[in-house]
DNA sequence: AACATTAAATACCGAGTGGTACGAAATGAC
DNA sequence: GTCATTTCGTACCACTCGGTATTTAATGTT
């Protein structure tokens, strides 16, 4: 009977979604222990109070930041090891997105945050764990399904061949972030399951 | 006929070397971004000028922090490459250093700083760079060695051998700064030498 | 019109940063 | 002793950080 009480007080301008987007790009971009909140008010073009309103602090805001890109940008690599095509295209694709993907020309977030999460708050570091879980269980399927059709000899266990999947994939992407080219490594590296 | 003179003025009690040994552990442990000019003054004993003077800021004392770990632990290690014994047997002991050495318990500062190194200031960026070399040459000395003995079949070019060592040892130092055990993910790296 | 409610932004806080001005202290030279 | 020289450390600087107290603005309710 009370719907309306909703929508009473003064309405709301702050954009929540693009604020994160621009925390993602600006962690993404320049590495999360350089981007300050007061920079990222100064972009977002908000208040410093708005900000602490919605994530509560800096470490909500990283979170929020890491979540969207791993649900934007991860999933949907992640996917595409779950599509149609042979165990060697899959394995390609994925070379590809890590060598030259057009979203990757830094890096990847996921693996930013990681190598500085001593420097980040609680709930941040609770989601690189999530996240890490989260790929770690993508690669052991894809090998799981690999090894079922006979795609992947499966010399070594499936569960330290993930581990190695995800090893080799988050070094390619600290590569990039470095600037380097990590594409002959990768390939090498990947040559195991050939 | 002025020889004396060197000697004049108040006596110097800052011992440089204990200071950089000070600071080189502290990056090391605690990485280098978590720790302060302040703090790094408090636990070797000296007042911050004396640091200045020494150092000239803190670009100079990461610096130097970087060689002395750079000339006191990683050239150790690079030294095993050149010493007696068979590929197999170096190869093992790349490992053993990798994953147990006792020293490492921490990874290794040259990793932990390049993987920083937008934080840090222009002479130790540099002197990533040239340690980056160093490794790399060392790695590419040790494969044509092999690749000469026979120890090595040589697959693919030396160059990218080299690289491929570096990265994957740098990628074993970055999981054991992470508390991750990589153990099983390097043998299988290195299993290509084979 | 008066009020409750919600969100806005200014202006501030204490703490910590890298870096330095400056006077005191310790020595050799004269 | 007096002086020049060199190093010492206290006390300070301007600045940035993450975070907030407080006032003002904008709405629905009555």
């Amino acid at each position: 009977m009370t719907e309306t009480k909703k929508y009473r007080g003064r309405p709301k301008t702050l954009n929540k979604n693009h604020v994160v987007e621009i925390a993602m790009q600006a962690y993404w971009h320049e590495g999360p222990t350089e981007v300050s909140m007061n920079s990222l008010c100064q972009r977002a073009g908000v208040s410093k109070p708005s900000l602490y309103r919605e994530f509560g602090n800096e470490d909500g805001l990283a979170c929020a930041a890491l979540e969207n890109y791993v649900q934007s940008v991860m999933a949907k690599v992640i996917e595409k090891l779950k599509g149609d095509g042979s165990f060697a295209d899959k394995i390609g694709r994925l070379v590809f997105i890590a060598t030259e993907g057009t979203r990757h020309e830094n890096g990847c977030l996921f693996v930013k945050m990681r190598a500085t999460k001593l420097s980040l708050g609680v709930k941040t570091q609770s989601m690189i764990a999530e996240t890490e879980n989260m790929a770690l269980e993508a690669y052991t399927q894809f090998l799981d399904e690999a090894k079922e059709n006979r795609d992947w000899s499966g010399t070594f266990p499936v569960t330290l061949g993930a581990q190695y999947l995800h090893a080799q994939i988050g070094l390619a992407m600290a590569q990039r972030a470095r600037g380097e080219d990590p594409t002959a490594v990768l390939k090498l590296a990947l040559s195991i399951f050939e």
